[in-house]
RNA sequence: GCGGGCGUAGCUCAUUUGGUUAGAGCGCCAGUUUGUGGCACUGGAGGUAGUGGGUUCGAUCCCCAUCGCUCGCCCCA
């Protein structure tokens, strides 16, 4: 551990063998559910021109949120990044290949590693990997109830329990009324807000709604609220959201209206929601998306509706974890080669291509170890047979085969129990 | 970016009011007679105590720096 010279970049991490059966059961469950509802699977590029990370990131904020870009100048000069987040490069795919044209509704998902230069915390890292679906074209609520519904599913499949938020922000034109609106209330009371808030209030007011100091708690009493400012200014909005309620409602799906929850670009409108837990301290969303009506004009397309999600594989697996969700194993091999002699080893190559040229899963000593220590390799690996040949087998050109859950052994050709092996596998 | 905690074998941790060869459990390797695993027993390998400085006769232990992890804050696409 001493002589250790190199180690990965702060915030990144290896995934060791032993964890990445968790990784897989994720990814796979992910994939299915996908396929049941009929989203595909997309892959963008790694990175993109930083200009499109600075645009869907939003005016106001690019300047703070370049700093925690992955940027870079290639030797062409141009300046890249490695993606923040996976809508950006998706959008753009989307109308680099005029997707659009393939009919109105594209659905899409993705499984991608994201990057983030920003402090290390619980269930945040520098490079993390997350799960997401995009689905652009569809304006409607029954849209936000089918990318919900799949968030629900796909929680439930990994054995997570959690709380679905949601909320209306309303059009980009209604929630520049809102914002005027909650400036005014807060106003008066600008002085007693925490010295963050002070500055939310001149840059982004929506995000005081965000902060976990008391100050800013009782400054927000008798806020007016986003919902009702849209059943006054933006009867679409909140006729959309109510359809939208009265969907999960029938659904089953469970929610709890946040009128708290909001959202810091332009681009967002109408439905943010996020699933949270209280198993992960301050860290507490696990899946988070909504709808963002306004991005794919900003990137330069026709105006498109869009809503999707996005949920951190890391952080889904410290909520799994910490919600006592049933281990994952890796899946044993189904044999196990042990040899005893010179004549053996060297035949146990041939062996070996015979079992897997049969599809079964097998392994082998390579260190030339003693019986005992083979047979313990063998159950180490949780084989569920050992395919024991010596100079007797050799001779007579059979094997025996032992079940290494019953101890049966018995003494066969070679040809016989890789019948039996197929059988198990 | 700011503040608190931590950093001893592969893993989980002991140890020291600063004092001879830093320990345990698990894991790993080997053996317990001749070709048989899981249990048990025996033995073994493996650590310049994250790294670099400093104080001291002497530092794993005290001080500083640095890297990493962690908790909270900021931020959160």
């Amino acid at each position: 551990m001493s002589q250790i010279k190199y180690q990965s970049p702060r915030g990144t991490h290896d995934l060791l063998p032993e964890e990445i059966d968790k990784w897989r059961f994720v990814e796979a469950t992910f994939r299915s559910l996908c396929a049941k509802y009929s989203f595909q699977e997309i892959r963008t590029p790694l990175f993109e021109q930083t200009e499109l990370f600075a645009r869907a990131t939003g005016e106001s904020s690019d300047v703070m949120v370049t700093k925690q870009m992955y940027s870079f100048v290639a030797p062409d000069e141009q300046s890249y990044t490695l993606r923040p987040e996976g809508t950006a490069g998706i959008v753009r795919a989307y109308l680099e290949h005029n997707l659009s044209e393939r009919g109105p509704v594209a659905k899409l998902f993705y499984i991608a590693s994201i990057f983030r230069y920003e402090a290390p915390g619980a269930g945040r890292y520098r490079q993390h990997h997350q799960c997401g679906v995009e689905m652009l074209g569809a304006a409607g609520p029954e849209a936000d109830a089918e990318v919900l519904a799949l968030s629900r599913d796909f929680l439930a499949a990994l054995g997570i329990e959690a709380q679905l938020k949601i909320n209306s922000l309303g059009t980009p034109q209604s929630r520049r009324d809102y914002v005027a609106k909650l400036r005014a209330h807060l106003e008066p009371q600008r002085a007693s807000l925490s010295p963050d808030s002070q500055r939310r209030f001149e840059v982004n007011p929506l995000r005081i709604f965000d902060s976990k100091d008391p100050r800013d708690h009782a400054a927000l009493q008798g806020a007016p609220r986003l919902l009702d400012h849209l059943a006054q200014h933006d009867p679409e909005s909140l006729q959309h959201f109510q359809t939208l309620c009265a969907t999960l409602d029938g659904l089953g799906i469970g929610y709890q209206i946040d009128h708290e929850l909001v959202r810091g670009f332009d681009y967002y409108s109408r439905t943010a929601f996020e699933w949270v837990s209280d198993k992960l301290g301050a860290q507490s969303t696990v899946l988070g998306g909504g709808r963002y009506d306004g991005l794919v004009e900003e990137l330069g397309g026709n105006p498109t509706p869009g809503i999707g999600f996005g949920a951190g594989i890391e952080r889904l697996l410290l909520v799994r974890e910490a919600s006592g969700a049933s281990p994952l194993e890796a899946a044993p091999i189904t044999a196990f080669l042990v040899t005893l002699g010179e004549g053996a080893r060297a035949a146990g190559a041939k062996i070996l291509a015979e079992l897997r040229a049969n599809g079964i899963a097998c392994d082998r000593d390579f260190v030339g170890r003693s019986m005992r220590a083979q047979m313990r390799e063998a159950n180490r690996q949780r084989a569920r047979f050992t395919l024991i040949v010596g100079e007797d087998e050799l001779a007579v050109g059979t094997v025996s085969l032992k079940n290494m859950e019953s101890g049966a052994q018995e003494t066969l050709e070679l040809a016989r129990a890789i019948e039996v092996l197929r059988g198990v596998s």
